[in-house]
DNA sequence: AATTTAACGCAACTAAGTTGCAACAATGAT
DNA sequence: ATCATTGTTGCAACTTAGTTGCGTTAAATT
């Protein structure tokens, strides 16, 4: 899979991407674009860019998905993995460049963490 | 709100809980006891289950909810914050027991961390 | 036993995300 | 520039987790 054609579609969606570094949900997604495509298209077009390592995504606090832009992922090496913050005031979502330690589980084995923060964001903050 | 009678189909859904200490997704609970009540009963017992802190919810890895029996809750002071581990293999899900240490993030005030790690879990484990 | 009202079943609904298919358009070849 | 190929899109229908309104049932209290 992955992008192959450039189409409008393509590029107004990495455009939205390209503007603002914070994560964008899908739903916000969709209805941003409704004048411009289908929401099947905005759906099939995140998962190419996914698959292609120029977004990642996520979950928020209620269970919707997520997308942000990748910094140094490929198609063959997705990195990306990270905490992510929501803000409890103003709604938006970041990726953390941040790593919290996993401590050790008995007879458990880790492969993946999935961690959402949430308090309040730099502008939000007191 | 919360549990004010104990109609037995509280008490049927209180014994799914007692029978087993692993978390149950609501779907299954649904489905499990659909010869028992209707989906809308299972919801709204659950509501109210979580109201008087005897169980607790929380998002697995598609965003499909899952409760967990409480240890030291009540409607007064929800305490069961903790992280929660679901097998890859098996599909079973966990509360951990176990404090995961947040660092400091600048310009930023985390109040709430939901977290789930997967992996293999100890039947699952080689 | 009668009264009160929380809890229930049922059907209809909401909303995120998916699928099938015909029409369209990006791309490379002629 | 035109054609042929095939990836992409729009649309409508669908799937499924979860919710809501309302008439009926049954737990608790007298
Ligand atoms: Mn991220
Ligand atoms: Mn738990
Ligand atoms: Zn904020
Ligand atoms: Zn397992």
């Amino acid at each position: 899979m992955g992008v192959l054609r450039k189409t409008k579609s393509v590029e107004v969606v990495l455009h939205e991407f390209s503007k603002d570094s914070s994560a964008i949900s899908v739903i916000t997604l969709v209805e941003r674009l409704q004048l411009d495509m289908n929401k099947t298209t905005v759906y099939r077009i995140l998962n190419k860019l996914e698959d292609d390592g120029i977004v990642h995504s996520f979950l928020g606090k209620n269970g919707h998905k997520w997308y942000a832009k990748c910094h140094n992922c490929s198609s063959a090496v997705h990195k990306d993995v990270h905490p992510h913050f929501q803000c409890i005031s103003c709604g938006k979502v970041e990726c953390l460049e941040i790593n919290v330690p996993i401590p050790d589980i008995p007879n458990r084995k880790v492969e993946v963490s999935q961690i959402l923060l949430q308090g309040k964001c730099e502008a939000c903050y007191d």
